[in-house]
DNA sequence: TAGATTGTTAATCGATTAACAATC
DNA sequence: TAGATTGTTAATCGATTAACAATC
C-alpha cells in the first residue's frame, strides 16, 4: 500500500523522531542548492554521509513519493519539506537583546526563505534605545505587549546575556509568547506547553574540540 | 567494578553517542549556573525534562563518580566535563567572513570559558579589509597561510554567504585546517578526515515553526 | 521488457529505561 | 544503622539497516 504516511496524518499528527527532523532540515538545505531536476536517495546519502535506506525512510514520512527508476523530483520534494516546516506561512518574530548577536540576526536577509520576519528588536539599555538596527528601532521592553499583539508574535528570540535570560523568558511567556528561540548559553525553565529551541552557539564548538582531541587527524595538538 | 569507563579509555578512545554528547553539553551549561555544592541525577533530569537514569548513564561515561546518598559534586563534575571537552586547552580559531555574524562571533567575550580564542578574521571585500572588529583587523585571504601556521589554527569558522562557502572550505583545507565550524546554510563536502560542525542558525527556527503548527499550543495560528 | 530505483516490511542494532545491587 | 542515591546490568523500546517486493 502506497503512502501510509499520508493516511497516518489523518488520525492525529505524526511525531517525527528528533533525528529524522534534523535530517529533513539537511535535505532541505542540500536540495535547495541542487541544480538538476531529479536526485536519487543514493546521491543524497553520499553527500550527507548517511545510508540511502535512511534517506528513503525519512522521505517516506512526507506527503510525497519519488519515482522508481528515476529518483526524487527535487522541486516537488522541496515543496513537501517547505510544507512540513511551514516555510510558506509567515511567522513574525521578535528579538530581545540588541547586542552583537541580536543585531546580526535582525540584519539577516535570509529569513524570508524560511517564512520568518523580524518585526521588532528590544533592549533596556538606554544607550541602545532608539538606535537603528537595519530598518528597526530598538524598543524598550515595556512595548513588548503592544508589539506581540499587533503582529501576533508567537516566537521570541533570546539574545540577552545568560544572567538575564530566565527573567526575560518569564516575561515573554507572561506576555503570551509560545515558543522561545534561545541563544543564551543557559538552560531555561518553562511551562510544558512552551516550546524551546536552544542555539548555544559558542558551546557547539566543544563538539569539535572534543573530537579533535580524539581523532587521528587532531591528535597532533 | 567501579568506573569501567576509565578502564575502557585505556584501550582506544570511547565513542560517545551523539545524543549523549549533546546532553553532556547541556549538563555543562546547567551546572555552570548552579550555586549549590551537590546536585542529584533527579534534579538535573527535572531541569532538562529527561529521566534520571539517563543522567546517571551519561555521567557514567565520564572519568568521574558521584557519591551515593549525596549526589554529584558540582565543581568536580564540571571539571570532568571540562576535561571531556578540552575547555582548559586553548584552541586558536579563525573566522572567514566579516559580515554581521562573523563580527558578532569575533566580538563574543564568552569564548574564553570554552578555551577558544579568535586570532583573526578574514574577508576579501576591499571595503572591509583593514577595518577593525574589536581588537582584530580584517585580513585578506592571502594571509590565511601565515596566520594558520603562526597560531597553529585547527578550526576554521565559515561565516561567508552560502554561495562561497564550499570554495572557502576547500581553501581552508588546502591550508591545513582540520575542523570546520560552518555557519553557512549549505551542506559542505569535505574529505573524511576533516570534521564539520554545522550551525545552520536560521534553519534551526524551522523546528519551532513545525512544532507550533502541530502542538495544541500553537494550533491557533 | 529488463533494470534501476523507490517504498515497505522485517531484522538488527543501539539507546533508553527499569530494576536493583552497591555504597556511603 | 537505615535510607537515599549512585552505578550497572538486563529488558525494553525505537531507530537504523537489510532485504526485497513494487513499479515505472
Amino acid at each position: 500500500m502506497k503512502n501510509m504516511s499520508v493516511k497516518k496524518k489523518r488520525n492525529g499528527p505524526i511525531m517525527f523522531p528528533k533525528a529524522t527532523l534534523e535530517r529533513l532540515k539537511m535535505y532541505h538545505a542540500l536540495l535547495q542548492e541542487e541544480k538538476s531536476e531529479y536526485i536519487s536517495s543514493e546521491e543524497i546519502a553520499r553527500k550527507l554521509s548517511i545510508k540511502p535506506e535512511q534517506v528513503r525512510k525519512d522521505i517516506s514520512y512526507l506527503d510525497y513519493s519519488g519515482k522508481p527508476k528515476v529518483g526524487y523530483h527535487i522541486s516537488s520534494l522541496v515543496d513537501a519539506l517547505d510544507e512540513l516546516f511551514g516555510t510558506k506561512l509567515r511567522d513574525n518574530i521578535i528579538i530581545i537583546g540588541a547586542g552583537h548577536l541580536g543585531k546580526a540576526l535582525a540584519n539577516y536577509k535570509g529569513f524570508v526563505n524560511f517564512g520568518i520576519r523580524v518585526v521588532a528588536i528590544f533592549d533596556n539599555d538606554p544607550e541602545k534605545l532608539g538606535t537603528y538596527v537595519g530598518e528597526l528601532v530598538v524598543l524598550p521592553l515595556k512595548d513588548l505587549d503592544r508589539v506581540i499583539r499587533r503582529f501576533n508574535v508567537k516566537i521570541g528570540t533570546i539574545c540577552v546575556p545568560g544572567e538575564s535570560a530566565q527573567k526575560t523568558v518569564d516575561l515573554l511567556i507572561k506576555k503570551g509568547i509560545k515558543a522561545i528561540w534561545n541563544f543564551a548559553p543557559v538552560i531555561l525553565e518553562v511551562p510544558e506547553n512552551i516550546l524551546v529551541e536552544n542555539m548555544d552557539i559558542a558551546r557547539s564548538v566543544l563538539t569539535l574540540k572534543h573530537l579533535l582531541d580524539r581523532t587521528p587527524t587532531g591528535k597532533i595538538r
